[in-house]
RNA sequence: GUCUCCAUCGUCUAGUGGUUAGGACAUCGGGUUUUCAUCCCGACAACGGGGGUUCAAUUCCCCCUGGAGAUGCCA
């Protein structure tokens, strides 16, 4: 039989690494197993699901290049594929369940079960959750309360004794006392949709899904989901829990750890290739030694065995490596095109650069590209071509250990030799520039430093001629005699 | 509280009943270099604790501890 599996989101917030690094294993193992990967939109929660969230997860799996076989969008076989268009589906088998016995209609309140609740947890009870009150209401009752005209739900009547096990491929069985598992957990909603358990066992089923992979948050509802397929007297699927991605704190990686919106990391200037090949190497490894993987690469050596049971740590460095590493393996020219939409959002340069203005950004590119850890941080790296800069203050322009007028001398040297930028070899100018630092008895960075501060208002920059080259001769000499200026007037 | 799962350097991980416990990121040194970055070289750094089983346990079993997750008309 050939593999099913699926990605099965909520859209209820923006996509993010955990549900990814989901998305992915399953696409993998998919591919891997030249089975059907399949999308499922579980938008069941009427409250919390928007149109900007589906719209988010299409947009992030079509960033990361993960195509499904059916689906929203695509089709298939066994659609609709959305849950919300699935409604009535979920209705007929809660009443199925409920006319076989297996299942019951609650009449309770929200206010008694909060009251419940809060009555459980301030008496630390050992009975937590539902007191499974509907569970045997007679006849008379029921129809009682029907008359009253109250909305109900429909609840899963949980064995009351025995054992529930369930297989998972990385765990192995997993076993829960039914006593312990949700005491009557709720199928279908008041507003006639279904919960998650139910959607999810019946869709699961019906699509022929044969693997579950999904976080293992879902561990302590694997018994009751197959109580489920056991009372409409089905098969489960196989299970694999995969290793959840934590913050540097231990905990569920959430917003306060920093951007996990896949959308952020965009954003930012991270490249998908880093993103997939980082995220799959959390909770996955090949071998322990290779950790470059192209998406096709990881379709096809992608297993199960090689999960990791563990949690993981999210590593926020170690995914800028593995960015930077990217930005050096693209082109120039792609580079360019890349890093345009960071220069055009600052400002920098005109919504539809003109001819000279990708020529610059061209020039620019070889030269910060190894400098680069995410596509953004060009904005910092180019602002002195593209800004006008403060004027330096007096010790940013001084070396270390070296004085104003020392330095100021050095500016004023230097001055004519930069003029002759262009028309002589930059060697030479670089010979002239240490010369002068051999000739004041200082370091040659004593000379570099302070003309690169003047120049682009920074101690950290790109290779200085270079810098100058790109600038333009005037705004460089400006600049410097801007800077012998500020120093001259602090001699005086 | 109860239930379930997990446990190798700071982090991601490889690994085996007998290994100098390997790699990568990070960190720290050094080299290249006009700064930064890249690149190269090197260093630091781990089997949570206690019992077993065994000639031998990081590896197999049990307990403890620690961590996480679940306990919703959210998924």
């Amino acid at each position: 039989m050939s593999v099913r599996v699926r990605y099965a989101p909520s859209p209820t917030g923006m996509q993010h690494i955990g549900g990814v690094r989901t998305a992915l294993f399953n696409y993998f193992f998919a591919r891997a197993q030249k089975g059907s990967f399949i999308l499922r939109v579980e938008d069941t929660d009427q409250e919390r699901s928007t149109p900007e969230a589906l719209q988010d997860l299409y947009d992030t799996l079509e960033w990361l290049g993960v195509e499904w076989d059916e689906g929203p969008l695509v089709g298939g076989d066994y659609g609709p594929y959305v849950q919300s268009q699935r409604f009535e589906l979920y209705k007929e088998y809660a009443e199925k369940l409920v006319a076989d016995g297996k299942a019951y209609r609650c009449y309770c309140t929200s206010e008694r079960l909060d009251a419940l609740r809060e009555k459980q947890t301030l008496e630390k009870s050992k009975q937590q959750g539902y007191d499974r009150h509907c569970r045997n209401l007679d006849e008379a009752e029921r129809s009682a309360l029907e008359q009253q005209g109250l909305a109900s739900v429909i609840r899963l009547k949980v064995p009351l004794e025995g054992k529930t096990t369930f297989h998972d491929v990385l765990m192995g069985d997993i076993t829960r006392r039914n006593t312990d598992v949700n005491p009557d957990p709720v199928l279908l909603k008041s507003d006639g949709f279904p919960t998650y358990h139910l959607a999810n066992v019946i869709d699961d089923h019906l699509m022929g899904i044969t693997h579950i992979m999904r976080a293992q948050e879902w561990i302590p509802s694997g018994p009751l989901h197959i109580l489920l397929y056991e009372a409409f007297g089905w098969e489960p699927p196989m299970y694999c829990h995969l290793p959840m991605v934590m913050g540097k704190d231990g905990q569920k990686l959430s917003k306060r750890h920093g951007s996990t919106s896949v959308r952020d990391f965009k954003a930012k200037g991270y490249l998908p290739e880093a993103l997939i090949n980082y995220v799959s190497m959390v909770g996955w490894s090949y071998d322990g030694e290779r950790e470059f993987f192209t998406k096709d690469e990881l379709c096809e050596v992608f297993s199960l065995e090689k999960i990791n049971k563990a949690p993981g740590v999210f590593d926020y460095k170690k995914l800028e490596w593995y960015n930077g590493m990217y930005i050096r393996q693209k082109s120039d020219g792609q580079l360019t095109d890349m890093l345009i939409p960071y220069l055009v959002d600052a400002g920098f340069v005109s919504g539809n650069p003109s001819e000279s203005e990708t020529a610059k950004i061209a020039a620019l590119v070889p030269i910060i590209k190894e400098r680069l850890k995410v596509l953004g941080d060009v904005v910092d790296m180019a602002r002195f071509l593209f800004a006008e800069i403060e004027a330096p203050a007096v010790e940013d322009l001084l070396p270390k250990k070296q004085d104003i007028p020392t330095t100021l001398e050095v500016l004023v040297r230097v001055l004519p030799i930069l003029r002759k930028l262009g028309s002589v070899g930059d060697e030479v100018l670089e010979q002239e520039l240490a010369d002068i630092a051999t000739l004041l008895d200082i370091k040659v960075n004593g000379v570099f430093m302070p003309i690169r501060v003047a120049i682009t208002g920074s101690t950290v920059s790109p290779p200085l001629l270079d810098s100058i080259r790109l600038l333009g001769m005037d705004t460089a000499v400006a600049r410097l005699e801007r800077a012998i200026t500020i120093l001259k007037n602090e001699v005086a």
